[in-house]
DNA sequence: ATTGAAGTATCGTTCAACAATCCAACGATG
DNA sequence: CATCGTTGGATTGTTGAACGATACTTCAAT
């Protein structure tokens, strides 16, 4: 502690008006997300330190930092003087992660007695956006548009640390879907029940659309849970 | 890539048996974590990374990507080119956190109508500690028995997940504690309905004891909040 | 009092080095 | 032939120093 302390040493109460201009690991961690949930790498490989620095064109130091973000993610996993790998899920994982999603999106729904306006309208814009991508047969774009379904289902509980959660959980769910390459005809058969959620939130009919959510879950859960234990044995 | 890749680039998928062996940087975080939630450092100050990788023994690098986890976790901000400070709570995030315990609390509660045998045991452990310290006016494990009384609830979800935004949640709420420091009489009250709430789940009797739990986060918002916007007011 | 121009301390990032550790391959032993 | 040490190479873990970039303070000038 110099004479003169001469840093704030309290941040800025002011809300943050500029974005916080992010820090070159994070900007790594944020394209290393995006390639992990687009399935460019895929699940159980090794992360190469060399390689990867190498890729972003950034210092070791600065892609470890990146990791470890994503490690918190769960999207990586570390393992000492192994390194990092792309998450494997298990099935045990996808029970987990549908635990997860049953306690974060149906108390959203059901405590949506008097929804924000702007909410009800981000999950009807997925919808919509999901049967756009269905229409033209766009099968990646109707995935992303059903993930964002449900984050908006759970954005209905206007919490940034629930959002938070929700979007952790469902980046982990997309790498589910990638060990089981099947995005295709997994999604589609859920764009109606989707429809049908939304038709019965904004009608204020909250208690049904958790009702048909549940439903949702547990009949995705079942068909995720078969798939994957199914593989494990042949494995 | 050598011509014997010699590294398998898969991870064991054998569930750990041996600790996962923390790394340094880990280690650190989880110092620096358990200081936080301590109060040893007040909620605002910056951190100097010169000072703290002096006072652990660690370099630059490996204390950054300490401090990434932690930021990660919400217990410190990153201010860009200013350094992190440790969290300091506002009222709106006081109202955030108790929107994200409703959402992860009551519905583990409700859900636990099979709940499993140790998971209610340990409720009713926090509740039995919580009584213990207070009998002996240990104010410090008081509150920290009210932590572990609310973990153990989200706990009967059975998720990893939800366990671990649980613990994320209730450290925060350390810090909030923390910003207006009055552990002591804030927790005591609670005590009671703890074990309410713990009667009413052992007997079977989850929709009772997720009422109990409604009222006891209202109190207790509206008590945290008020005292929070009175503060901000002064200042 | 306000503005503006140094000065300084700290952060952001890189680089190079070394120790620790894991893994594959090899070879010895039964 | 199978099993078990040993060894060598590759990768990670961690450090220390360096340099540019940035924010805060100081102080002078208006």
């Amino acid at each position: 502690m110099t004479a003169t302390d001469a840093r704030a040493d309290r941040p800025t109460g002011r809300t943050r008006l500029l974005p916080p201009l992010p820090t070159q690991a994070e900007r790594v961690a944020e394209l290393l997300r995006e390639s992990l949930i687009d399935g460019v790498y895929p699940p159980g490989q090794r992360l190469s330190e060399e390689r990867l620095c190498e890729e972003f064109g950034v210092s070791r130091n600065t892609l470890r930092e990146a990791f470890r973000l994503l490690v918190r993610e769960r999207l990586l996993v570390h393992q000492m003087h192994r390194g990092v790998f792309v998450g494997l899920p298990t099935s045990d994982d996808v029970r987990d992660l549908f635990k997860a999603r049953r306690i974060l999106e149906l108390p959203a729904l059901r405590g949506a007695a008097a929804p924000s306006e702007e909410a009800v309208r981000q999950v009807g814009a997925a919808v919509d956006e999901g049967e756009a991508a269905r229409e033209r047969e766009d099968w990646w774009r109707m995935g992303t548009a059903n993930m964002r379904f449900h984050q908006a289902v759970a954005g209905l509980a206007e919490s940034a640390r629930v959002n938070g959660f929700m979007s952790q959980v469902l980046a982990e769910t997309r790498l589910v879907f990638h060990v089981m390459d099947a995005p295709r005809e997994f999604h589609a058969p859920y764009l109606d029940w989707n429809r049908r959620i939304h038709t019965l939130l904004a009608s204020g009919d909250a208690r049904g659309a958790a009702e048909e959510l549940t439903t949702y879950l547990d009949a995705s859960e079942d068909q995720l849970v078969t798939a994957f234990t199914a593989m494990e044995d042949r494995a």
